[in-house]
DNA sequence: TATATTGATGTAAACGATTACTGATTGAAA
DNA sequence: TTTCAATCAGTAATCGTTTACATCAATATA
């Protein structure tokens, strides 16, 4: 591959000449320019970027950490991502992390490497303080995920007041037994739903059962919501909502209460979260709350752009979320009780 | 950030020495590498990539080209080639380039410009002459699609026979009105599997009747399967199977055959492709042909590092596929007709 | 006409690593 | 003791750009 040595000397000009004609910001006289342009042309010159990021001291280049990108959820931001990314010239490495904290330390020394000139994390843990280490000296955004105790800007929805839309749905709907599947996760937005979730029950003069809420092992999978509708509607006095932290959960759930003979929604609502595609999909379609993935991935790019320039970002963006009512919630009709009989175990 | 000379003014050896101790080639003495380590940890000095790829003239660093991560097969075969470029020590940008030429050929680009070492394409159209072009000069490995006509290497399954077994299946268990849900793109592996229908069913003493036949426009989507299944089954003389060249389609299909009032497999058999996780999340389950996805990620990335190497790799590597039975196939029961009063339009 | 100003072009020094080459030291063989 | 090879460390060139600075010609000004 040619170099702009070859390129100058084919030119007959300077290799000075030929990198301010390729950048285009200083005058060249017109014919040197197209001489140039003949050159570069001929010799199919192709910059080195290698050589222009040491010398510009850039990569152009993000990393992007990111649980798991089979989840449309993640997918989504991504996709946000991906176009401010464009925009902006950027490109960037995309990892899956699966949350190992190992694994994202190795991945932001690449910031430390000058292989990437900033971050956005998607999935940051409650009290993962060795990310503001990095916060601090390099350009770190947060995407859906944060700690409100750490300065470091990010990108998301109000997760109590969503969960509060919700419950107030539910219990102006007549539901008093509403579960909810949660996750043993330590990411903000479940400490939230949860906390939301608890606080409307206790505010609407209902108990607050821990009989009613699932903790499931890991990840926002189809399977954990499965089992945990399953585990929630063998009880005696089963709940008559559940609400789950996510649209694969609440997917499965509606799978596992379908199996149990129960209707969804007649006997059991199920709200989801996320409003990912596949909401639509299989009838009932879920009813769920609606965030702005697209946008939430294009806004945490802007931000690590303008860190990276060095411009002032706001720390804390939130955008906003929606109820969107469809097939699998319905309004309690105290019909239940011919069905406690069929429940299994 | 230090550099190496801060390092090796402060072990007070040469930055040679320091360049030597942090590659650990050449034998240096024990005490002069106790003291370049101190000083790295003391100055928390980490390697210039960029530098040190100028110099080394590589990137370590590869393209990715995918139409839609989102789809859940692409999915597993990023997981494949992430795991493999783990091993091997490479990174990768992943784009979604759906499938656009000139997006291809912009990122192809980066090849020149040194920004990758190599590539992995995943969706290479028939007839896409300017690929080889690139093939020539720089590893390019092609998965999952491919172009037989041109020589470069590949990894994928043997499409036709997939899809002979999967006639064979239908055929032997009494199927004779069999119609297919193909699309309108142009991959070798969608004409190799309309090769095998129409073959299959040609050698079977069976009509081959192009009103059971159907492109859908576009992408392997749900929607695409529900609306393709809908205008099948809306016929006088509906098939009683329908071979979906993909899982995605194929949920579709069941599902816009359920809206229609049959039951599935009972009324139509429906078979997918590739065994994706959603097969097996809604009922009824779904008989589909399995593709190694993750090995053929796998395999894919082996190659590409060993032409990288400028190692001898071989062109054509198919790996082994398989049909498996689950619920939403069954044999021709020859009850269909009560059914085709009630289709509507 | 002499001088200051402007603007285009070239020269050469970075950027931060790797590595061919050179030189010094040591120990073994003659 | 001399010679030679082997081992290890240092010097400096190099990778391919960008860019501060120097140069020079042309124009404007006095």
């Amino acid at each position: 591959m040619a170099t702009m040595i070859e390129v100058a000397n084919r030119a007959n000009v300077s290799i000075a000449t030929v990198s301010r004609v390729l950048n285009g910001q200083s005058c060249v006289a017109p014919d040197l320019v197209k001489r140039v342009q003949d050159a570069v042309k001929e010799l199919h010159y192709e910059p080195n970027f290698t050589a222009r990021n040491l010398r510009r001291n850039e990569s152009r280049t993000l990393v992007i950490l990111t649980p798991n990108i089979t989840n449309p959820y993640y997918a989504n931001i991504i996709a946000g991502i991906a176009q401010g990314a464009q925009e902006h010239g950027y490109s960037y490495f995309l990892f899956n992390t699966e949350g190992k904290r190992e694994l994202d330390e190795q991945i932001l020394d690449r910031l430390k490497k000058h292989q990437a000139d900033g971050a956005i994390l998607l999935a940051a843990e409650l009290g993962a303080d060795w990310i503001y280490d990095y916060a601090k000296e390099y350009p770190v955004v947060q995407c859906s995920e944060f700690d409100p105790q750490f300065e470091i800007p990010h990108v998301s929805i109000d997760n109590y007041q969503a969960t509060r839309d919700v419950m107030d749905y539910l219990i102006s709907n007549g539901h008093t037994r509403i579960g909810t599947i949660s996750i043993d996760n330590r990411f903000y937005s479940t400490s939230e739903r949860l906390r939301a979730y608890r606080d409307a029950l206790r505010e609407a003069g209902l108990p607050v059962e821990e009989d009613y809420i699932r903790y499931a092992t890991g990840e926002y999978t189809f399977k954990m919501g499965f089992k945990s509708a399953h585990s929630l509607l063998a009880q005696e006095n089963r709940p008559t909502a559940l609400f789950c932290i996510s649209d694969m959960l609440a997917l499965g759930a509606i799978a596992g209460a379908k199996e149990m003979g129960f209707r969804v929604p007649e006997d059991v609502t199920v709200i989801g979260f996320d409003d990912v595609e596949y909401t639509t999909m299989f009838h009932p379609y879920v009813t769920t709350i609606v965030q702005p993935c697209f946008d939430i991935g294009h806004t945490a790019l802007e931000l690590v752009c303008n860190k990276i320039q060095h411009q002032q970002v706001p720390t804390n963006v939130l955008l906003p979320h929606r109820l969107v009512l469809r097939e699998s919630a319905a309004p309690y009709e105290g019909n239940i009780a011919k069905f406690t009989s069929c429940v299994t175990g």
